[in-house]
DNA sequence: AATGAATGAGGTTTCATTCAT
DNA sequence: CATGAATGAAACCTCATTCAT
């Protein structure tokens, strides 16, 4: 994809961001283990080296804008759902997730890359502003998962969220970066034919460990949505 | 730590093997955040760099080595008390867990960095042999699981080990290398003085993520080791 | 500092000339050791980087511009003198080194850095045209000095102005960017405690040098100004 | 030239040594105002850029080194005639300056370089480790000095030393890289045909600085070597 | 068995300059 | 005239691994 004209007007700009976003996220979606070196990310989009540093000051800045863009594709249809009126359980809650989350190819092996960036290669201040818009995301959802289950307390609905990603990046870590093959819990390899009394795939093994997480917190999962 | 000229007993191997890796540990607990080289692993053992690739394929089986031990230090005392006659509660699984997993400073940024390697530098007949090994722990423990707590249905208490081993992994992401503050739940990052609301540290936000997990697959925590 | 929108009168453009040079001043005088890029210069002077480049050719050039200025500095009011009639006295060519060269904390930096630029960095033709402005100022300048002391023949006095400034810039370089504390003669690095019986700063230095000089060019110092 | 043998003697790495600043020095020759790169050196030292690496820290201390082997090749000559009981004019030491500073093409270019490196590129350390040698040379050299030439007071022949050398490489500026053509004396650019009253060379142009300098110092040069 | 010298791929970032607008 | 977005060359150094000794 060659980008002729210059991104003069700041809307062009953002639509030029998002030209690079889209380019890494192809790369990525090409080679999940793989971290892609800046200057394919810019043959990609058929900028220069130069042009993406313009638009982000670092390769691990883009990786977690493009981390930030999923990140928000979970949480907007979260958030305005459980800020509607319409009534909301447990399920649709894991419907979500699935949706947002776990389906998409690109979320979990990023999130899981971007882990082990914030710590090193991003810069405080940097780091500092992604968490900000962070803690808002989840306040909110966590308010809003609190008033739909009146079961949980000032504070639990966050820290459910917390627990819950965890367990979804944890759990998905041990799969690999493959993500349908069983893999050893604990080395994160495929399970040979040898071994196959676990015979489960992520998703579904997510489901019945959030499920048990949730049941943990909130008590039988008909009761979500309760008013 | 000066070593005996050359190894040529089995014997002598074997404490050779046990020299790097406790060189390894060494450096990691000095710098948990870096991957020390194969030079700096090399002279802390007071070998060279070339003798290390005598007793280690590489660098990444040297530290899945070193985990295995880790993950050795675990499983062993909770076999061992799986297996004997005594009754067991919920709460002596989490206290082996904190005691094996969370409180050595070790254990769970290596296990971290261990998930990233297994997919992409181990190769496939090392990481079988390793996941053979696994296998043979996670289901005896699993099925010792299932005799303490008789709710569990066959099956479950490995499902229960793995998915407890995942929030482990994963919490413990969210809180960086240091454990102690918290840090947003989704960046990783440390939660300033701002928001406040969640102030907690990894053991007992572990703790309590872990209860409820258990919860939901077993139940309540007091019909634990019932007879 | 805001620039009248375009400069289309002659004298707008000089004025513009100027006020990019002295936007490189400051930013060199705020980091001496530093070469400020194109970006700063512009945005120091309040213009577009584009529009660095519609009043000079290249960077280099527009350095050297700068240092040309400064030459100038020192060389106007050094005819003025020697051709005005009052008579004149090393000691008075000496303060006027050091008022225009050695004080002004630019001049030696720029100096230095722009004979490493001529040999490479400026093309031919601009090269030149530098080199006859120079000539004209030299020349003028060695005439007058031949003027005032008799002991020179003709041609001296270019030739020790030459020797001269050689001599002001090469003992600057062995004192770095600092100029005050004494560094090794031929490595340029502060000399340390260890060994201190040089501890003389570049200004009085360079005078006992320059008197040396001077002294075996034309005699004793007293003789200078002789009628 | 390819180096088959690996040094593992203490020698034959001294050799290899010798082997990457002749391959630097080669380089430098064949384009003196170009800086080679590490990848070049080692091509043309028929090593791989790594090891390269193994005896230099950085490009910059391998031209430093060369540059100090170049200093070497002036001060070993010198201090040996100084401390030998032969006598000696100021010609011979003009001589030994011109066979080894002068004449030989890469010393005044390194040199000027030299100046530019040790202030930023050059860690405090090495900077520290090279100020030292050098100023061992230098007050032997100096000392040497004030034996032979009974004008010079204690710290004298150091600093005569010092001025000569900021005068040779200041003037040597002048005439850039080329050493043979005049150059403006100021700008360092070639004088065209058009302006050619100075028509002298670097060589003689120094020598008669260095005379009027050692002159002002000492005293007529016919004294020199008087016992 | 042990050594450690040699290898060389690999990826980031800067910034002078151009040119479409 | 003025802008500033786009370009892309250029060069560094690290370190896992190999293999001659």
């Amino acid at each position: 994809m060659v980008i002729r004209q210059r991104a003069i007007q700041a809307h062009d700009k953002q639509e030029r961001h998002h030209a690079i976003l889209d380019a890494a996220e192809r790369l990525l979606l090409r080679a999940p283990e793989r971290v892609a070196n800046v200057s394919e990310v810019a043959d990609e989009a058929g900028l220069a080296k130069g042009t993406v540093y313009l638009y982000f000051p670092s390769k691990e800045e883009l990786l977690l804008a493009l981390h930030e863009r999923n990140i928000d594709g979970f949480f907007r249809p979260l958030i305005e759902r459980l800020e509607s009126q319409e009534p909301l359980t447990i399920d649709d809650v894991f419907a979500l997730t699935r949706e947002h989350m776990v389906v998409p190819p690109l979320f979990l092996p990023l999130a899981s890359r971007c882990f082990g960036m914030m710590a090193q290669a991003i810069p405080e201040d940097a780091a500092a502003a992604f968490h900000e818009r962070m803690m808002t995301r989840l306040m909110r959802a966590g308010a809003g998962l609190e008033r739909h289950f009146p079961q949980l307390k000032p504070g639990d609905g966050v820290t459910l969220l917390r627990h819950s990603y965890a367990l979804i990046i944890g759990l998905w870590q041990m799969y690999g970066a493959k993500g349908d093959a069983l893999h050893c819990p604990i080395s994160g390899l495929p399970v040979g034919e040898s071994v196959n009394a676990f015979d489960i795939a992520y998703p579904d093994d997510l489901q019945r460990a959030l499920t048990e997480l949730w049941q943990g917190a909130i008590g039988g999962r008909d009761q979500g949505g309760a008013r």
